[in-house]
DNA sequence: TTCAAGATGTTAGTCGCTAACATTGAGGTA
DNA sequence: TACCTCAATGTTAGCGACTAACATCTTGAA
């Protein structure tokens, strides 16, 4: 009961939380993150601290950003198992930042939102960690989106190794990306940051699998 | 004033840390990292919490491990630059883990506390944020090992890329050490993960430089 | 109009962590 | 031996993140 009618109610929800999430940034970029208590940010919004707890479940996911794991896992698993496993990570990696990048709703505000948190959380050791870890829930869909033979750990530890080292070089990319405020391509950055990283073989452009 | 003389004062004072560090990690294990308080843990020590605060600056510094960075970059440095950058990393990696597990003085007793820690922080979500956070910082250090010509962005960037992927790498093998419970060598599991991201190739035994 | 449920506010409390001050005991010195 | 200094520890008070419980108000539907 009351699942679809995305509208009313519900529009309200989104809304506040997005002011809050807004003024969150806004603050933590200005003043601080550790310099900016939850108050604060509950004043600014004009909301109470409790109504942004309920709304985000820690300080860290105002400005975490959801990873695309279902995005990423689905060009994973449509990949092809004979090429290589960081040729077919990487891929899906490339492909799916050239998706969130490319055509938008609202395409440029939404970007500098994105590149604004990205700052954040590579400037911010606590919100760093946070996002390191997500990035290791991430892995753990792309192995799983390989489907490999469960039967056989050694080919898990081989997924396992080939996807953190991917998602590394993404994380490099993501960096520079949000240092050169947006000006390169992401999907370019995090191709260079493969090559760099597996040689630049592995990476080359096949766009029909 | 009161640099040498290991002994004395000092010794109760390391003997302290050492304590209060010991209970930290069986009451995490026993009860689990976030239903144990830090007054638990001084309690189980003898002391006040304050002095655990004294001894580790966070609730997680008593599970963390410093990570040998002087070590690995150390090894970094004197990689021939000819090789490649994930080679010249990957090899210093290996060699950096064979030192640190293979002989020392306590080596059963500390291996045994050592994995305790491991498990922990890739168990529990704050503790692993961390832990990856403290590769983040390594990762710098290798970056600055390379001694690469800083006048190059583009160099930078691509040693950057391979650091974060190398050390990706070894993450993954590091939890598979913890898994396995320490039986199956880690440098080999260091040289098996970066194979398994990078090539076999790329890994080659080759111990004169 | 009325009612059930969801969103918000309020209060009190736990826990990680810090600052300030008091106390103790070890180490060197007269 | 007596004394002095200072490092290590304890104590207290307080801040900020976060939670639980309860009250209030509004919304959406019957």
């Amino acid at each position: 009961m009351s699942e679809r009618h995305p509208n009313l109610r519900e529009r309200r929800r989104s809304e506040t939380r997005r002011v809050i999430q807004t003024h969150a940034v806004r603050l933590f970029t200005d003043r601080g993150y550790d310099a900016t208590t939850v108050a604060d940010v509950a004043d600014a919004a004009g909301v109470s601290a409790m109504t942004v707890y309920r709304h985000f479940p820690t300080k860290e996911d105002l400005v975490l950003i959801d990873q695309p794991a279902r995005l990423i896992a689905e060009r994973v698993a449509g990949s092809s198992p004979a090429q290589p496993l960081v040729r077919r990570i990487g891929g899906a990696l490339v492909d799916a930042a050239a998706v969130l990048t490319g055509e938008r709703d609202g395409a440029a505000a939404n970007e500098r939102f994105l590149l604004d948190c990205l700052r954040l959380m590579i400037a911010t050791p606590a919100l760093r960690a946070r996002h390191l870890d997500s990035q290791y829930a991430l892995q753990q869909a792309i192995v799983d989106a390989l489907g490999n033979d469960t039967t056989d750990p050694d080919a898990a530890f081989r997924a396992q190794a080939a996807a953190s080292a991917c998602l590394a070089a993404m994380h490099t990319a993501l960096a520079r990306w949000a240092e050169d405020d947006g000006r390169v391509e992401l999907p370019a950055l995090i191709t260079r940051a493969l090559a760099a990283s597996f040689g630049d073989d592995v990476v080359a452009i096949d766009h029909d699998d």
